[in-house]
DNA sequence: CTGTTTTTGGGACAATATGGGATAACATGG
DNA sequence: CCATGTTATCCCATATTGTCCCAAAAACAG
């Protein structure tokens, strides 16, 4: 069974705002009590980030353990508390996208969902393409990072 | 099921001074015993703090844990229980926010709703726009912060 | 090709937010 | 203790929004 996010969709958001999560990344939500899945707004990109209840529960609990009255709970609660959207699906493993989400990548039409490990993103289309050739151009030259971090991993590793 | 408030809700304060409290977080409050909400003035924004009347008895609990003629136990209870106000739930789910709590976050014609995990706040709405965008940033300069209480608590789950 | 899964479309229905009238509870002053 | 005006509660109506259900089209696998 999966139980990580890959590969790239691009599906139809409908009139009535509707877009199917991928028939794959549903299977792998199906475990999980709520049924569905939790979007906000990328902080640093113009995407719409998702994940299931699950982790982003373990965010929101992380969170929870700054000081209620504090400066960081507070930005931290703004940031990803109160900007993230419960979706469930619908009987055909739909969500509807929120306004807010919409307008913040941008999307109308069509949508490009992005599998990205533990999460994954959705996109306007063409905005993602014009992401993903600056993202392949940065992973040349960042290759040798990720090569060095494998080796560290690997080494740890019993028979 | 959901059991912590996300996203954020704009509702209107009829004549009668009635908000809706956003379906989804009623609920959460569902499965308590008392139905309806515990609301105080935050002790350090211009907003209204609320929670169900579970949390609040487990603050006023945590409270209740100071000498009970120390300094401490006297600030609290004065900022957090005197001016705390049970909001009973009317058939249709709305609440009637006293006049104290309005005045405080300048409420009028309009209410924000934040969620913020186990609480949530009720803000005036430019004034939240305002608050959100200086959080935004805090947030962005904070952020290693909440990555490091990510990886002692979430230390490898996937989706 | 043929059967199955997945995405997409749309109508019927239910839930929600909101408005307002009637009634009951309350504090106050007489 | 009662009268009274005010405040809050209950109840019902309604527009709108979101949810459910069924059906067709498209993609996929054997």
């Amino acid at each position: 069974m999966e139980r990580y996010f890959f590969s790239r969709f691009d599906n139809k958001v409908d009139k009535k705002g509707r877009v199917s999560v991928p028939a794959r990344w549903r299977a792998i939500i199906a475990q999980q009590a709520f049924q569905g899945i939790v979007a906000y707004p990328s902080p640093v990109s113009a995407a719409v980030e998702a994940c299931g209840m699950d982790r982003h529960e373990r965010l929101a609990e992380s969170i929870d353990g700054f000081n209620p009255f504090s400066d960081t709970h507070g930005a931290f609660a703004a940031a990803l508390l109160t900007r993230s959207h419960p979706l469930p699906f619908d009987g055909e493993g739909r969500v509807m996208l929120p306004e807010a989400l919409l307008a913040h990548a941008g999307i109308e039409g069509m949508a490009s969902f992005a599998g990205r490990g533990a999460t994954f993103q959705i996109w306007r289309p063409d905005a993602y393409d014009a992401y993903e050739a600056e993202a392949l151009e940065r992973a040349r030259t960042e290759a040798p990072a990720l090569a060095l971090m494998q080796s560290q991993a690997a080494s740890g590793e019993g028979a």
